[in-house]
DNA sequence: GTTAGCACTCACTTCACCCGAGTGCTAACG
DNA sequence: CGTTAGCACTCGGGTGAAGTGAGTGCTAAC
């Protein structure tokens, strides 16, 4: 059972009307604002078969018309045309975007700030995490009488540090050998190589110092195996510029929801089964309570194939899904530059 | 013109039922709920005197009446009592305070998000600032051909490194000497020590790797000078709680505000000209048009000496001022073990 | 000085009413 | 037979009048 040409185009116009001015459409409206050649009563009919067929939905009797989570589907599958952002839209956004970042987490504030603005949404964005993770260099330094700094470079460039006491009567030349020894191990390994043998042959080695390069060991593994994706949530409070948040509890409700940083997450691993770079989750495809009257529209980012992460915008369900997913695949080509040009001079 | 005992209950009745019910009390209430052994009338009397000298307001004729901006400033110095928090409430708190930190930027998140919970307001607080920076340690190691990783140790225990790209042709080995030359140079140094002379003279020394070495000391004087003072802003949603919020228009005036890192700052940076450890900060007296209707309680936090930071409660005027001002000051206490701890084993 | 009494005020609620946008149905039209 | 004009009907939202009740301010008596 799928939509005649002129059912389509007649859900084209109550979706992106609908999107326009937050207001049920009616017929009279389309006959008059799009030129399709018919009259209100023949829309009316048209209407109500979509109605029956699930696309629209009738707030009540005598109110026009508003897309139902299904019509929306359909829109952004098939009726959705491709937005491409202007010139001006992407030298605003570039001047926007190119500041001096003081390290990554900054970038990831700053951007989902500007996400929010020019989408008047919500964004919720992970930090960029490191996709593979090999040990290139372990060092130790004594930075003070029994303190040593435990110093961890990454493959794809993080670096990770740990204090770690040591027990009296380590020296400073001492830890130094150790350092080269366990680096000469490490270097090159990932989380997997790090086995019980492995362990075995550096306590082999060192059996003296067995304490403390447990401590350090444990820290590398850590390190490898940590997968802290941080999640920031940018502009929340953009959601109140949509009518359908003018309602306090409403409002109250996703807020509540979306400061909660578990919750922020859950929205960013959320997933549609397709395999696109841009999602768009509709209201309670998203399987969250809170959720329901909300879409997400939700991008991966990557940087020179070491970094990714994903940007999440959210908002009613009524929200111009055209212009979000334009302004997200613009941003998220911007991004790969800056991403990497911060990430190779900071950390 | 002071006022007596009798005008002080009355006041004080008056804000505290207010705090409780967020409505205009009036004079027969008054009378019911406190054992002041006045009539109604007497107390209307005094009601009237206390709005004529400005403690009071009347929203109108016919209301009851609400504490003034003067009202809550007399009440906060001289009425208010000490509420001391239960062992119950404090063991509440250390069981939700006792979890594993990550690092001083968890720490931050989930204590401000606790703090909103318990207060029921939004909290904003500042990132641990190193007090005093001098060099402790300064160290480089290649990480891969053509790249350095400079490590700063400072004073206090804070450590920061960068990445630096190194000129084709120096080595592994000149760059241990650079670093330990550098290291005698400059460790137990401050910011200001740092000047012509010093820098002249590391130059003078190894003049062949100027370029490299000017890289390296920006970065170490960054360090010594950067107070990056990151604020994280937590439970904003929490403002939705109290009915002067329920209007949207005021929500999201004050949630943009509160949205934005800057003004965020600027709050936490607010004195009341007192030099007490909790300070209170109400209505207009923060000098910012959007803080108008709220007040501010705003503490300094301390661990050993080494890390102070700021933490704020933001709610409205008529916010509960004597269980917030516990509820820090109990925050506080805990605070500064769970610091230094987590300072000490990670940064 | 304190209190009882009383007239007055004024926000808030309720209710009836109307208006208008929009629908669904029917009958006529090409 | 699809399309259209016409019309009765629905129903949310807005308006204004009336009623309600908490609270005040004043006055006079205790």
């Amino acid at each position: 059972m799928d939509l005649g040409k002129r059912k389509q185009m007649i859900l084209q116009a109550i979706v992106e009307d609908y999107i326009a001015t937050a207001e049920p459409v009616g017929s009279r409206n389309i006959a008059k604002n799009h030129d399709l050649g018919l009259s209100a009563a023949t829309i009316r009919n048209e209407m109500a078969d979509l109605e029956e067929m699930g696309y629209l939905d009738k707030p009540h009797t005598s109110a026009g018309r508003v897309p139902s989570q299904l019509g929306y589907r359909f829109y952004v599958d098939s009726l959705m045309h491709r937005y491409s952002a202007t010139v001006e839209e992407i030298e605003n956004l570039n001047t926007a975007l190119h500041q001096r970042y003081v390290n990554l987490n900054s970038v990831v504030s700053v951007v989902s700030d500007i996400i929010s603005k020019i989408t008047k949404c919500p964004t919720v964005m992970t930090l960029p995490a490191v996709n593979s993770a090999k040990v290139v260099n372990v060092k130790m330094l004594m930075i003070e009488k029994n303190l040593a700094l435990i110093v961890v470079v990454l493959d794809g460039g993080s670096v990770r540090n740990k204090k770690v006491k040591v027990s009296g009567n380590i020296t400073y030349r001492q830890v130094d050998a150790i350092s080269d020894f366990l680096n000469s191990q490490l270097a090159g390994l990932g989380a997997k190589d790090i086995d019980e043998s492995r362990i075995m042959l550096i306590y082999g080695a060192m059996g003296q110092y067995k304490d403390f390069l447990k401590v350090v060991l444990d820290f590398v593994l850590e390190c490898l195996q940590s997968n802290i994706t941080e999640v920031y949530v940018g502009g929340a409070s953009n959601i109140l510029n949509h009518p359908e948040f003018c309602d306090i509890d409403r409002a109250r409700d996703f807020l509540r929801f979306i400061d909660n940083r578990e919750n922020a997450t859950k929205v960013l691993s959320l997933t549609n089964g397709g395999d696109s770079d841009v999602k768009i989750i509709i209201g309670d495809e998203a399987g969250l309570e809170e959720m329901r009257d909300t879409s997400i529209v939700l991008a991966n980012y990557h940087a020179g194939g070491i970094l990714s992460g994903k940007i999440g915008v959210i908002g009613p369900t009524r929200m111009d899904y055209a212009r979000i997913v334009s302004s997200l695949e613009t941003i998220n080509a911007q991004l790969e530059g800056i991403l990497t040009a911060v990430f190779y001079n900071e950390e």
